[in-house]
RNA sequence: GGAGAGGUGGCCGAGUGGUCGAAGGCGCUUGCCUGCUAAGCAAGUGUGGAGGUAUUCCUCCACCGAGGGUUCGAAUCCCUCCCUCUCCGCCA
């Protein structure tokens, strides 16, 4: 959410804002003149009750004294003012009920660094790490060569629960767990993170301070019975962990990291990596997210970028970094990297880790505050970024290390992990 | 799921219709005092919004789990919901 302030000061601003993000800019200017209506209203309003406050104060006063007549008069006239407060607040309330609505729907404003363009053709390359292998035999997609070692299992998933869905077995299902405690275990003994277990359902007011709802809604699995949501990404339980709290400035910033699976019902990518298991609607990941401070909140988004990195460097997989352009951003986010990992089945660098720093935009609707040395209240900026995606790292595995004779070595760093240096 | 208790300021805790944004204590901040520290004394100490040519001053409004209602007036009475705790039942 944005400050109000900027729609009142400076709405070309945001206007532009919008513009780079391929978003209609009618919505600011309904906005604005809601807010001026809001504050109009609240002021009579205002006026009325202390008119209204004086009044009754002046009827205790009478009744003290004794003075019922007075008494009588005073409350007649306060009923009076009363009724006229009573039809304000209805038209008050409508009003703000529309603003505040129209305010959810406003996505964050991209930083000064970010590149602007329309799609993904305008995203900038930052910096590319390894070289892809060069096979001198034909390698297979993870979506064969799984299934033909009799560990990836996509027929028997689709009988259990449809499309999009992978049963793994022995050595692939031990590689998953092996991921999983490789990063945390990175993140936490040599980042700094601290290690959460967070719920995986997650109420509609969580989902709404880090900007899934209300907008997206139909991209989340909701249990209707009571109203709770399947977390689509730790992001939005460890985001929302310091909801409605103040934190002291010496805390921030505060690092976290949870695995968690996330579940996506992915409506509207009919057709796309429609093979393997590259786009699922429950994957696992490693999430890493910081509450910190707006002064450093930029330069902590490289450092957590590294973190991230660092996961696909100990592996060994080629990635590249690339800085994403206004229109490719994610709602929330004022500045986005997506680390792509390569994956010879796409002979292409493929998004393993999106990583971006929100700004105040989800501190404000969760009312994340944290208290300077001043003294003064400000808003947190919280940044997020996977560290990485467990189940595209096993299929860039899988495919980058397979052999000619179908098996797959594991990475070195794995290798403790697993108990072998082998799969099968 | 059944029965009961409860949700007040950073914390503890008083407050059952009127000047209560809220006693008291703890904590914290500042000043005084004591050759350090502790103790003591004094003052201050919530958030949000609107306005006053005004980040540091002033005024007004709102906020005692959330929302609604009664009333001239609600932390206090009524209703609904949420959450916490205790006991019973069920359960990995």
């Amino acid at each position: 959410m944005l400050d109000i302030r900027l729609f009142r000061e400076n709405p070309e601003r945001v206007k532009n804002a919008l513009k780079s993000r391929n978003h209609d800019t009618g919505i600011v200017d309904e906005i604005v003149s809601l807010d001026v209506k809001v504050r109009q209203l609240t002021n009579e309003i205002n006026q009325l009750r202390a008119q209204r406050n004086n009044l009754s104060k002046r009827v205790a006063q009478a009744k003290a004294r004794g003075d019922e007549q007075e008494a009588t008069q005073l409350m007649a006239e306060a009923k009076g003012v009363g009724e006229r407060i009573d039809a304000i607040e209805k038209e008050l309330d409508e009003v703000k009920e529309k603003l505040d609505k129209l305010m959810l729907y406003v996505p964050n404003i991209p930083h000064e660094s970010v590149p602007v363009g329309p799609d993904e053709t305008h995203n900038v390359e930052v910096r590319r790490w390894g070289e892809p292998r060069k096979f001198d035999f034909e390698p297979k997609p993870h979506w064969d060569l799984g299934p033909q070692l009799g560990l990836m299992d996509f027929d028997r998933a689709a009988k259990l629960s449809g499309s999009r869905f992978t049963v793994m077995y022995s050595a692939f299902a031990r590689l998953e767990r092996a991921l999983i405690n490789f990063m945390l275990d990175l993140h936490t003994k040599e980042h700094g993170y601290t290690e959460v277990w967070v719920p995986h359902l997650v109420k509609r007011s969580t989902m709404t301070i880090t900007g899934q709802l209300p907008k997206f809604e139909e991209e989340a699995y909701r249990i209707d019975s009571d109203d709770l949501f399947l977390i689509p990404t730790a992001e939005v339980p460890l985001v929302a962990l310091r909801a409605n709290e103040i934190l002291e400035e010496k805390q921030l910033p505060l690092l976290y990291t949870a695995y968690t699976p996330c579940y996506r019902r992915e409506a509207g990518s009919y057709g796309k990596d429609v093979r393997g298991m590259i786009r699922q609607h429950q994957f696992d990941k490693v999430e890493l997210v910081w509450l910190t401070s707006p002064e450093r909140s930029f330069e902590d988004l490289e450092t957590l970028v590294r973190h991230a990195e660092e996961v696909l460097r100990r592996l060994e997989l080629p990635y590249r970094v690339v800085l994403l352009c206004t229109g490719d951003m994610g709602f929330g986010a004022a500045k986005t990297y997506d680390l792509e990992v390569w994956l010879p089945s796409y002979n292409a660098y493929k998004e393993i880790s999106s990583c971006s720093n929100d700004a105040d935009f989800q501190a404000r609707r969760g009312n994340i505050r944290y208290r300077r040395k001043d003294g003064k209240l400000d808003y947190v900026h919280t940044l997020n970024g996977s560290g990485v995606a467990i189940g595209r790292t096993l299929v860039a595995i899988v495919e980058n290390y397979q052999r000619p004779d179908g098996r797959i070595d594991v990475p070195k760093a794995l290798q403790p992990y697993l108990g072998c240096e082998v799969i099968p």
